[in-house]
DNA sequence: CGTTAATCGAGACGGTACGTCAAGTCTTTTC
DNA sequence: GAAAAGACTTGACGTACCGTCTCGATTAACG
């Protein structure tokens, strides 16, 4: 006894590749025209789709973006180069790299902005996107601490809660970097950064 | 030798207490209904004012937005609470008191949001709001000089640079953990935050 | 083979109902509101329809008027009543029975004030009003030849042009004495001015 | 004891050149734009003044126009060409020649239309425009029974009437010939017209 | 000859309607 | 029954004029 699945159910089944056309239009319209000017009638133009098809899939233009931007961050990952401080450059160049594009930009910050009167929204964009790239902290912290740069946690219950930071510290400071004060991300300030956040580190850990 | 004064321009002046009714309706729009279902018209009638009087002084909803949000963030002040550890705690608080407020979070967040495709908004958004924050770091920083809690800056061009990676760490921060991460800034956080950032700051130094 | 027809094109077709209540709704409007202070918003308001439902159909406001005034005109006929005289009579008091209506009065005169800077208009007025009612002339005219009442035309390219001047008269002395001198057109007027045609149709085919 | 004339006024009279400058600046609109594009604001800029100079002497858009137009109509005179049809065909293309220009044309028609609903409006085309051309029918008239070419009136009370009738067939005929019809009123359609209403009036008279 | 008062220019004001655009829904035919 | 197509209602957009108002600056007759 199983609730129907897509492939049972009766009538037309739904376009395989539509899901797929439909993020790619949605990143292509934020590049050329930004949050504010995506219609979702522009949407399912580019995207070979009518409207209703759009709607079928997705609730809403909020929604849409999220999942569309999403994708983008999936290609974040941990680079092993041998020292903490160097991880950290790494992942910060890689973050900054995403945020270089316009569709990232216009669009996350959009949808971080909608979320602030939408929880249903704030929860989506955390499963599909921060949560996802918080373990790039977790790891990269046992890494550290294998390494023996960083002291293994003493309080299990504390661990999480500091790892909470270091995520917002660097994602925080990336994003602020990037967008608000728009300077660039380049090496230097990315290894800037990187001693800021190490020193803090051990310093903290040792105190 | 001066440009003509708004005094004696001819036909008639423009209503002092026009601006501060819109400004004021603005917030209060935007805490009932978010940046995004906040219209002009509405404001203009909150204010009491018509739409053609709004839009006389500010070209789109971005605009009216910054200068109503820049208004908030003028209150933020630099507590002088006898360390550095203290006064950074103290501003991250008061930093995230505004940042509580509904009429900042998505205001702001909606603005920097189209910055992104907008580079007259972004340079209005830095000059209304960020620049003018930014001295409470270099306030912050001196004086934590004069208590011989960091030492003087060896080199001035370095200074200038430091203090803008210290204040896209803080601003960043906070705003991240505020909107995105939607934990709470309590006396708690800002107390691991300011103790990571110190000791961030005097490692580097001294290292 | 065939131009796509309303029926097999793809999409909802449009509404059949709509277009009439439209119709009616503008002489509603004009009725009660004139010509000038007659808005397109408020029709559509009157019909129980968008806006933009009524712009799908029409392109302005004077169209609109044009097409819900020409319904007004088309009970026009020409009555038998034995004589030349008698059908003259009877058609100017038909005309001004309906100049007689608010709705014809305001609607008429205004597109026809528009029309003189705007040639489409005018060919719209032409096609929808004015050429329909023309062969009431030429009805009226053979049938009183074959009363006798008038000599057959010698020269049928004449024939023409004193049709269309039997038309510029009747319906331009009725409107001036309708709207212009604002002065009744009763039965006697209706019946002097019958007279006086008459006369001069008679008395020119005979010299 | 008079009631104070406007040069015993105390302060500032009203500047004689404006009027003049107005009324030519409100025809120079109806050439370029039209009635229904034409604005007061646009008047009062063409004519170097002020909006509520324009609106201190006149109570409106229709009004100023009304005024303006009635220049138009005070250069008609009745030519004396020796025989009543040829004094016809003489003020018929008089006034055709005023109806070719668009300022007379849009304004004419308009403010007949905005006055199927204002009385008032209605009152002043009539004192300003209409009746002040009536009396070219009664000298005609006149002028015709002088020659012979018409038998006296025999009812004083029927003359007026007859008069009443002569010139809405006349005035009706030349403008729905050349603003309805919009065919040219040339000498051969007025040689044509003269000679139908000519017989019509004798023959009546006759009759 | 200075006061007085209505004029002048300029332009901001509260309104109202404009014609357009996008959102999201509904109704067709086609696949 | 899903899909494309497109008409539908709703509501905000930003603009243009309306007719009124508030200014400072003229400009004549009156005292």
């Amino acid at each position: 006894m199983q609730s129907r699945t897509a492939a049972s159910r009766p009538g037309r089944p739904r376009s395989a590749t539509a899901d797929t056309a439909i993020l790619a239009a949605t990143r292509d319209a934020l590049v050329e025209l930004g949050w504010s000017k995506l219609t979702l009638g522009d949407v399912a133009t580019r995207a070979g789709v009518a409207k209703t098809t759009l709607y079928r899939r997705w609730p809403g233009k909020n929604e849409l973006v999220v999942d569309a931007v999403a994708e983008l961050f999936d290609e974040l990952e941990l680079p092993d180069r041998g020292s903490l401080a160097a991880d950290i450059e790494g992942v910060v160049l890689q973050f900054a790299t995403i945020l270089a594009r316009p569709e990232a930009r216009s669009g996350l910050m959009a949808v971080v902005a909608e979320s602030t009167r939408d929880d249903a929204l704030r929860q989506r964009i955390r499963e599909s996107i921060v949560d996802r790239q918080k373990c790039l902290v977790l790891e990269g912290r046992s890494r550290a601490q294998a390494r023996g740069e960083l002291p293994p946690e003493p309080d299990p219950s504390e661990s999480a809660r500091t790892a909470d930071l270091i995520f917002d510290v660097i994602a925080g400071a990336v994003v602020h970097r990037a967008l608000v004060s728009a300077e660039p991300v380049d090496t230097d300030w990315a290894h800037s950064f990187a001693g800021l956040l190490l020193n803090g580190l051990t310093a903290s850990a040792t105190a």
